[in-house]
DNA sequence: TGCCAAACATGATGTAGGTCATAAATGCCT
DNA sequence: AGGCATTTATGACCTACATCATGTTTGGCA
């Protein structure tokens, strides 16, 4: 779905700032949510306090779709990570948009399964896995992304929410993995070698 | 999607035995499959032979689309549960569906966000939780198909496979789970009591 | 009803990763 | 350049769950 058509159609743009929430567990969703600009997380966070980070979404993307479909209220905090602007798109917009524009519902259809996919994915490493190897699944799914030479800009945190790991654990995870030459690190940093 | 549908527009029925494979990780996806009648289970096997359920389908579900639909080798293995009957619909005419069935589209969209769903919910679980949360999870998420009095008819191996943890561990967590009074079992069967 | 396979059960022991504490390196803002 | 917050790092200890080993119970069916 492109943004300029939202716009195109007259949907109000809402400004966000960093780490506000835009909706949390519990609530009942009333609308699916389209990226300006910025960039939120959507994390579900454990009795004992823990952040697991479900999805990151950017510039271009959509959230809260599931839960509007299928009318059930949310499972996780969507919150800003860096100042946004954000299209709300009311639960009637949003089935009328899904009618009318022409495409929308296979690109959602896709959309739904490629994260399908990585959920997929995540849970039988999650489920079955040593911690190196959920790492190096991760590194190598956020390094496919980038060109060689480019350097993941993610914190040891992040990659610990994303896999259910302590810091602790991903940093001398990390440092294995770069002993063993299984990834590059400049200053750090992990980098795509190949 | 109607089965009944899919036989009228001529669609050939396969027969699978117990234990056959459908497909395999690495394939290439060519069709989706509607189960007519029998059930399907699609696990993903770790390096050291781990068995993690991802999902279990039954007569009038569909399996297999998300890899169709982005065009991706499959990630996990289907195998048939009990003795099943499924049509194979290849790729062209999967697509020609979501084009010319009236609310295909719209339910296949639902459908996908319904699983999303599950997987988040398990992904968040495997990720911070400890056992016996784990069991209570799948455990409720089960037996809410159910009627009171019901009992669940998997085995412990089964709700093993399906939150990453071990058959043991799996059977000490149900003990202590009903010595607490938080689940009820009759003979050592799960049941449903309100 | 008797056999065999599958499903439960339980104890003993090991270990990966969590937890806690403390500190060094970075980066960012003025 | 200096100062503060964030991120990375490292060691010591602990604990939940895996692992292994060895029963016992249950259920299907010949």
């Amino acid at each position: 779905m492109d943004i300029l058509k939202l716009l195109a159609r007259g949907f109000a743009t809402k400004s966000f700032s960093k780490n506000s929430i835009i909706y949390e567990p519990g609530m009942q969703p009333r609308s699916v949510y389209f990226i300006k600009t910025g960039e939120v997380r959507m994390v579900t966070i454990s009795d004992d306090g823990k952040e697991f980070i479900q999805g990151v979404f950017k510039a271009g993307q959509y959230f809260g779709e599931p839960a509007v479909l299928i009318n059930r209220p949310y499972l996780a905090f969507t919150i800003v990570n860096k100042p946004s602007q954000i299209i709300a798109v009311s639960k009637e917009d949003f089935f009328s948009l899904i009618e009318s524009e022409p495409g929308f519902s296979m690109e959602l259809i896709k959309t739904l399964s490629k994260r399908l996919f990585y959920k997929s994915m995540m849970l039988e490493e999650l489920a079955s896995e040593k911690a190196t190897h959920r790492l190096m699944t991760i590194i190598n799914y956020l390094l496919a992304d980038l060109k060689v030479g480019e350097q993941l800009k993610v914190t040891r945190q992040e990659l610990a929410d994303m896999t259910g790991l302590r810091v602790e654990t991903v940093i001398r995870g990390i440092k294995m993995l770069s002993a063993d030459g299984l990834i590059s690190t400049v200053k750090g940093k992990i980098v795509r070698s190949r």
